[in-house]
DNA sequence: ATAACAGTTTACTTGTCGGTAAGCAATTGA
DNA sequence: TCAATTGCTTACCGACAAGTAAACTGTTAT
């Protein structure tokens, strides 16, 4: 009832002894992304995935070449799952207040059912080397354009008010993401709660602008211990 | 200019032998944090560390007793600074708006000053051995929990328009925790412009309430694909 | 001068873990 | 029936890094 062994992300096409391949491929993945989560990627031996396989460590070596290709297709599927789900919606022909709450819903979805990929892939990025870094790093990227894309559209549509698409992307993406950090099945918040709080906060966050500066300016706007000068810099 | 060798955090107290020995602690943890943000912890051997500070090996272990202490005391600063901030405001005598603005000021002036403690507390926090992880949580809980209480004095006195103080509390720590993942002094953003924009915000979101529910019922208000039943526990 | 001590280094041990070579067993194909 | 191939295991290697013992050097105390 916990979990069936995954759907086929990696969609094992054809004959079927490349689909028996494929399910052990995932297999792998899946015990080794367990034992990532729970103790690290570098503190985690092969030998302890292959134990939790009942297999042995050459058994994972004839499906993954190294460990770092291990943590590479961990990582990947971390980050593709999160932006199939946002391309997905972005293309729909809907307005963007729509295609937002949409969103939400369904990464959120997807954070709930592959947290342990996503944290993962959060924490133990740098382990990767130089190039498949560089192509998470690159897909991540594409998810925040693919968000800060929907929120301009819908600023200039007049469905949100928005200072600083780019910015409140980026924000609205960590408040996602954080929900991955902290959330666990055995706590005290259902799906469905954090679900619908963090539709409420993301949809305060794309309203921001029409709210007051009518304040008080006896606040300085930052800290002062530290006399920062605005220099925002562009090329 | 770009950093001073760090404001004396642990107070170095009394005759001028121990002043210096504090230093080399400090100057160790600075330079190990460096390193353990870059590569990683497991990644980075105490000689590296050694080497990064001109000195050698069993030099460390004559002020660490060993690498996971080393990391334990970087973790603990990482929270502390954070925890001392909103305590310091959070004993104010003022609004809790003023407050909870004051709270993400000096909380993000901390994490853009010592954002390579913020990060490898949060990465590396399960290299700690159980005794010393646990102490590290108590404290970030400690964190949210100060916040949440603050909302909830501000939700009470008409500040504030809030649901549920926990998890808003919760989203907030996160919209800031995350700042500290992104943030690069090289990169496009000022401080002060993440600051203001991080204020505007956290504004939002505590004013969430008194926003619309009024949109249109015909979407879910949850993804309907995992049939979840809203079965918050309550013990 | 010299004993004692603090602070630091040189040189070493030890365990661990990623990775591999070679063998073994079951299945397939002729 | 006997290759040949596939799929996995047993048994190993080499490297590397945490941690330590002992020596070395300067400084203070007598």
């Amino acid at each position: 009832m916990t979990s069936q062994p995954l759907p086929s992300v990696t969609a094992s096409s054809g004959n079927l002894k490349s689909e028996v391949s494929d399910f052990k491929r995932r297999r792998i993945r899946e015990e080794a992304c367990s034992l990532f989560f729970e103790r690290g990627y570098e503190s985690t031996t092969l030998d302890a995935v292959a134990q939790a396989l009942e297999v042995t460590k050459p058994f994972i070596y004839s499906y993954y070449s190294n460990k770092s290709d291990l943590l590479y297709d961990i990582c990947r599927l971390g980050i593709e799952l999160s932006l199939e789900a946002i391309q997905g919606v972005a293309a729909l022909d809907r307005p963007p207040s729509d295609r937002l709450r949409k969103v939400v819903e369904s990464v959120l979805a997807i954070i709930f059912e592959y947290r342990k990929f996503i944290v993962v892939y959060e924490r133990e990025e740098k382990n990767l080397d130089g190039t498949k870094a560089r192509e998470i790093r690159d897909l991540r990227k594409l998810f925040d354009h693919q968000l800060a894309d929907l929120l301009t559209e819908g600023d200039r549509l007049g469905d949100f008010q928005i200072v600083d698409p780019v910015l409140t992307a980026t924000t609205i993406g960590g408040m996602i993401t954080w929900v991955a950090q902290w959330y666990s099945p055995e706590g005290k918040r259902s799906r469905l709660d954090i679900t619908n709080h963090t539709l409420m906060m993301v949809e305060a966050v794309v309203r921001a602008r029409e709210h007051k500066q009518d304040h008080e300016a006896t606040i300085t706007p930052v800290n002062p211990l530290h006399p920062i000068r605005s220099q925002t810099q562009r090329k």
